[in-house]
RNA sequence: CGGAGUUCU
């Protein structure tokens, strides 16, 4: 079962639907995880009805599996629906909480989000950190900073998305801030604040940072490269650009 | 590390 549902994956995962659903089909023994990666892949690819013929097909649901369906809902814009099968979850926890919040924000509703996120008392660092993210979205600065405050832990995603709101709002400094503030060195915080520095003009800065980070990743290499590029010099980004692909690594 | 939610390329 777990090859067949690893083979279902790597198919959905390319986009062949049809073949997903073709070797689906022919499962000797389907589990919930066999059945949850097909529901997630039919919302993935916009099929909501489909997702949902199977959802009702499935005898003894687990949370995994309601909240896959939860986001199918969602992420394809009916928030009604999402709400009242939110409302039918037998145990909710912090990661079903999060895809109703995250549906109301991704459809303008950042009123019901945050009515949700304070009545939700299985909130982790994801949720906190999909809250922060909203107010950044809609250049709220301010609520952003004072849920990152008040939220209990910090990841790299809470860190980086504080970096990269206060650089694309021009507040380089609070960026910098951020970043010397944040404890340990992350690849993506990195790439974060190398963006912030080169889309402000500070090149020599970029480079300094993508030099001596630990370990350049490819957002970094992306991130580097573009810098040269729109700085108008594309003779080193091109360098740049031989170089990554020497390390075995691809741009986007 | 066979399955669900958050930032970025």
């Amino acid at each position: 079962v777990v090859s067949w549902t690893s083979i279902v994956t790597a198919y959905t995962l390319f986009g062949y639907m049809a073949q997903a659903k073709s070797l689906f089909d022919r499962m000797p023994h389907k589990d919930l995880v066999s059945w949850t990666t097909m529901l997630h892949a039919y919302a993935q690819h916009g099929y909501v009805q489909e997702a949902r013929a199977l959802f009702d097909q499935i005898p003894c649901k687990d949370v995994f599996l309601w909240t896959a369906m939860l986001q199918a809902y969602v992420q394809n814009g009916c928030l009604d629906e999402g709400r009242s099968l939110f409302e039918k979850i037998p145990k909710r926890n912090a990661v079903s909480w999060t895809t109703m919040v995250q549906g109301y924000v991704q459809h303008g509703n950042l009123q019901e989000a945050r009515k949700l996120f304070d009545e939700c008392r299985e909130r982790d660092i994801v949720s906190w950190n999909a809250m922060i993210a909203a107010y950044t979205q809609v250049s709220n600065l301010e609520e952003a900073r004072e849920l990152f405050n008040q939220a209990p832990r910090k990841d790299p995603v809470t860190w980086n998305t504080m970096i990269r709101a206060y650089a694309q709002h021009d507040h380089l400094e609070e960026s910098r801030q951020m970043f010397y503030d944040m404890p340990g060195m992350d690849v993506t915080s990195c790439a974060a604040m190398i963006l912030a520095y080169s889309v402000h003009g500070y090149l020599d800065l970029a480079w300094e940072l993508f030099s001596t980070m630990p370990v350049q990743d490819s957002v970094s290499w992306n991130v580097i490269i573009q810098a040269y590029t729109q700085n108008g010099l594309g003779r080193i980004a091109l360098r740049l650009v031989h170089e990554m692909s020497e390390q075995g690594l691809y741009r986007d």
